[in-house]
DNA sequence: TACATATATTATATTATAATAATATGTCAA
DNA sequence: TTGACATATTATTATAATATAATATATGTA
C-alpha cells in the first residue's frame, strides 16, 4: 500500500491549490461552474440562471478566467464562457458526490 | 448518459459546501489537512510540521472543528486531531491527483 | 503546591473580499 | 449613424479573514 498522499506535494501547490479552492468557495461562483458543467453558457444566461447581478457576473468571470478556472470566446456580441479543462470537472463532481447528495 | 451534474442539488448544498471550501482555501489549512490524511496529530506536533504559530494553529483546529473537517480527542494533556470523515478524504484526495501531482 | 508544558481565548490591527452603483466599451441592426 | 443590447470597468463602501501578541486555562510532574 503506497501512502495515499504526498505532503511534499501539496506543500509545493499549496498557494496555487488554494487560489482555486479559494475561487470555488463562493455560493454564486460555485453555482456559476455548476451551470457551467452542464454546457458554455454566455454571461446573460448565467445573469438569469444564478440570479447575479450584469456587474458582479462579469466580475465573477473575469476573475475565474484569470484564475484559469474558465476560458471564454467571442460569438458575434456575446461571451461564451467554458468550465477550462477536465480537472476542475472532476473536482466538481467530487464536491457534488461527496457533498451534494441528499 | 444521465445528467452529470444536478444544479438543483448543488443549488441546495451551495452554501454549506462553501463554507467547507473556504475552510480548505488557505494555504496553511490545506497543509494541515494534508497532515491529518497521513494521521492523527496533536496541536504541537502540527505546529512543528507546518511552522505555524501556537495561536494560529489553535485557532485553525477549532475553526475547521467548528465546521466538522475534524474532530479531537483529548489524551492526556494532548489534544489529539484528525479528520472527520471520509468525505474529506475523498476530496482531499482529488485535489492532489488533479492539482498537486508534478 | 509550584512549575513546566500544551492548548485555548481574547483583543486588535491589517488586509482581503464582496456588493453596489455608475459609467464605459463594443457589436449589431435599423 | 443612431439606438439597443451585451459585456466590461471603475470607484466606493461594507464586511469578513488574517496575523499577531498577550493572556488564560488545564494537565502532568517534581
Amino acid at each position: 500500500m503506497q501512502p495515499a498522499f504526498s505532503i511534499r506535494k501539496i506543500r509545493k501547490s499549496c498557494e496555487e491549490v488554494c487560489l482555486i479552492l479559494k475561487a470555488l468557495s463562493h455560493p454564486q461562483r460555485l453555482l456559476i461552474l455548476g451551470h457551467l458543467l452542464e454546457g458554455s453558457k454566455t454571461v446573460g444566461e448565467l445573469v438569469d440562471l444564478c440570479e447575479a447581478s450584469q456587474s458582479q457576473m462579469s466580475q465573477f468571470l473575469i476573475r475565474m478566467k484569470f484564475e484559469g478556472l474558465v476560458s471564454s470566446k467571442k460569438n458575434g456580441k456575446y461571451q461564451v464562457y467554458s468550465l477550462a479543462d477536465r480537472r476542475l470537472i472532476h473536482l466538481m463532481r467530487t464536491i457534488q458526490s461527496e457533498y451534494c447528495e441528499n
